[in-house]
RNA sequence: GGCGCGUUCGUCUAGUGGUUAGGACACAGCCCUCUCAAGGCUGGCGCACGGGUUCGACUCCCGUACGCGCUACCA
């Protein structure tokens, strides 16, 4: 077989959401490419009109940036092969017709065209799933498909193969929902007198019990990932996983690795299950390694949308910076932080009822405020150290100052290093507040 | 119903005839500790079932069960 230019292609109809195990073709057919030198394209199969709006397209679009998929040719980019948009390629499919209606492969049967199946054993040479034979020498069981509806409207089918011809696509890599349709492609290709490309079946993605995935079960919906706090080189590590194994035990992977690391026939048979836990883990690990300027970054929509204001960009990192080494998710952030940047902010109940009713609690956190009074410098260790000091002068734990100083610094039982509370803080504010806790 | 694919801890997986069946998430306990995380340690939990083949099966074959997919003038 002679080798040509690797090519790979998604391509999604634009049904309102990027589901997840789409997002997972995507990347499979983008790290195939990617890996090697080939050329990713995004198609849009936008036949079903009644699906077909402005919305839906971006939603994809929008995903495939969130996640970092970058195509070499389609939609926004161009590209030698396009439009690739298939409402846009009407002359292509009537001349794909004619070859087959002079290749007598066609008839009509109210109104609709359908296309002859030769009647035979046809055979899949799968990447992924091996050698498989189908029969569909019975028309019973197997009956002709159509090519084009009455309406002059095309079938999924004829379209999807005359495409990946049309774009010289090499390998389709796509959900195994498509596996038993391939023996019918594999017959227009044969008729039409083209090399078929590679098939390679991924399995699907199933929810944690087994069942199927719907868009609105947990984790389906693409588009909900980034207000949920997940950052897209983790959610690339995770879905890389899902059916794919680099087999050494390792599971934190950055996208350069998964790359090089990448075969179609490493790709499991059996499909998995989401399982939003160990996203969320895995999301938790990238979040607490990555650089505080990209946790920065992710940070800011989610500040700005609490209404959080800062008077400082110095401000701010250095308080992402004692928070982000505790924290497991983005959306926890501005319950954690909101005590820095104003002072109305709201006490726990619970955390005020167990740290601050405690009939020492006044005298303990007064004496605490008088030892802080003149501390110089006004830095975490030393602060430290005079907390303890104070500790052992009332005859008390350390955490017996702790705990009721946390919340009256902050209003809640959880949070940040005490100390480094309180020197980012300054030290008028955290006295104040100190003293304001008793009352 | 027919056809196709699949079945290793709850979940993701390693494993390709001989392993105490390994790792990870989750769970439990312990350590660390100012809370919370992180980290470390320990523990429980698994080869769907039944037949073969073989000296020997998680690994190979057949069947059953179960799951998923296709079976459209959806994609």
């Amino acid at each position: 077989m002679p080798t040509r230019p690797i090519r790979t292609r998604f391509a999604p109809s634009p049904t309102g959401l990027l589901h997840v195990g789409g997002a997972r073709t995507a990347l499979f057919n983008w790290l195939y490419a990617r890996k090697h030198a080939g050329t990713f394209v995004l198609r849009v199969e936008d036949t079903d009109h009644s699906r077909n709006t402005e919305e839906a397209k971006q939603i994809i679009i929008d995903g495939l940036h969130w996640l970092g998929l970058e195509w070499d040719e389609g939609p926004q980019k161009g590209g030698s092969y396009g439009p690739y948009y298939q409402s846009e390629r009407h002359s292509i499919y009537e001349e794909y017709l004619k070859r087959l209606e002079k290749g007598g492969h066609l008839y009509e049967e109210k109104g609709a065209i359908r296309f002859r199946s030769p009647r035979e054993k046809v055979i899949v040479e799968d990447l992924i799933c091996g050698k498989i034979e189908f029969d569909l020498t019975n028309p019973g069981t197997h009956p002709d498909m159509t090519l084009r509806r009455p309406d002059g409207s095309w079938i999924f089918h004829f379209v999807n193969v005359v495409d990946d011809i049309e774009m010289q696509i090499s390998h389709v890599i796509r959900g195994e929902d498509h596996l038993s349709n391939t023996p019918k492609h594999l017959e227009l290709y044969k008729a039409l007198g083209t090399e078929p490309p590679l098939f390679a079946h991924t399995p699907l993605i199933l929810n944690r019990d087994g069942s199927k995935m719907s868009k609105r079960d947990l984790g389906a919906n693409l588009g909900t990932y980034p207000q949920e706090g997940y950052v897209p080189e983790a959610v690339r590590n995770y879905l890389s996983l899902l059916g794919w194994s680099p087999k050494d035990n390792r599971e934190i992977l950055d996208t350069a690795e998964v790359i090089q690391l990448f075969e179609l026939h490493n790709i499991n048979r059996r499909s998995a299950a989401f399982d939003v836990d160990k996203c969320f883990w895995m999301n938790g690990q990238y979040l607490l390694h990555m650089d505080l300027a990209r946790y920065t970054e992710l940070a800011l929509p989610f500040l700005e949308k609490a209404g959080i204001t800062w008077e400082s960009w110095e401000m701010l990192e250095r308080v992402l910076s004692i928070v982000k080494p505790k924290i497991k998710s983005l959306p926890d952030l501005p319950d954690w932080v909101r005590c820095f940047f104003s002072d109305d902010f709201p006490y726990d109940e619970a955390a005020v009822a167990k740290n601050l009713s405690h009939p020492d609690a006044k005298n303990r956190l007064e004496a605490l405020a008088e030892a802080l009074l003149l501390l110089n410098p006004w830095e975490a260790t030393p602060i430290e150290a005079r907390l303890k000091e104070t500790a052992s002068r009332l005859g008390v734990k350390a955490g017996e100052l702790v705990h009721p100083a946390r919340v009256a610094v902050s209003g809640r039982s959880v949070g940040a290093g005490l100390y480094e509370m309180f020197e980012i803080l300054g030290r008028e504010k955290t006295i104040k507040r100190l003293l304001a806790g008793t009352h």
